[in-house]
DNA sequence: TCGTTATACATAAGAATCTAATGTATAAAT
DNA sequence: ATTTATACATTAGATTCTTATGTATAACGA
């Protein structure tokens, strides 16, 4: 599990990558997503989580579909049009930041152009 | 510049690693340094920065260094043995979280087994 | 069948951290 | 002479996260 202090301001990017590439998730779903995907390496908490989903629906990124699975409701999300757009800007932002972190600690040399494309 | 969302919780990251670099430096110069090593992408304010020197220091991670230049002060802060072994950490962390990341969102894929160090 | 775990939503108090503004002061440059 | 750069610092307010709590259904094992 990495120090708290360090996903910090990751979740949007993560939330928002997550319905990039899956049409619609709930809650529920993208916390299990990230910590099997991630080994437990990342766990969002719901306390976080939800709040940064409502806040994601009012600015216009998401919408909503409440489904019943059996008596338990379940509220899935989906990127807008505005959405997908912000998925791709937040996606290539934390891209390059990483790099040029990863420049600024020293652990790649500044020749490597573009050291984290596969 | 970067979104200052994404760039929060990193600072401790960056003044330690700077400073496991640098042998000793002063406030004013981490921010020069780090604005020039980043070609202005990530600014640090002051306001964020001494704070977090302060805190450093509390915690036996820094020691301070005040010198007279002309009629100016200036505190310069170095790493304790303990500090040392946390900017090691620390970096390592970071470059762990962001590989992490990058598997996350899609960005290398899941075979690249250390795709950032050069 | 009874307790635990998993699923699934949500909120809220308090902590931590950052932004933006403000304050003080010297030195250099235009 | 005025602006910019150097150099420290603090503080109010905003944002974001943690931890705890609350509600409820479903599944599973003893």
């Amino acid at each position: 599990m990495y120090s708290n202090e360090l996903i910090k301001g990751t979740l949007r990017t993560i939330v928002l990558s997550l319905l990039a590439g899956n049409d619609r998730m709930y809650g529920y779903e993208i916390t299990r997503h990230v910590k099997e995907q991630t080994d437990d390496r990342i766990q969002l908490t719901e306390g976080a989580l939800y709040p940064t989903l409502h806040k994601l629906e009012a600015e216009g990124l998401l919408t909503t579909e409440v489904e019943m699975i059996g008596k338990r409701q379940r509220k899935y999300y989906r990127l807008t049009t505005t959405g997908k757009a912000e998925a791709i800007e937040r996606v290539n932002e934390f891209n390059a930041f990483a790099a040029t972190m990863q420049r600024l600690l020293g652990l790649v040399s500044p020749q490597s152009p573009s050291p984290c494309i596969a």
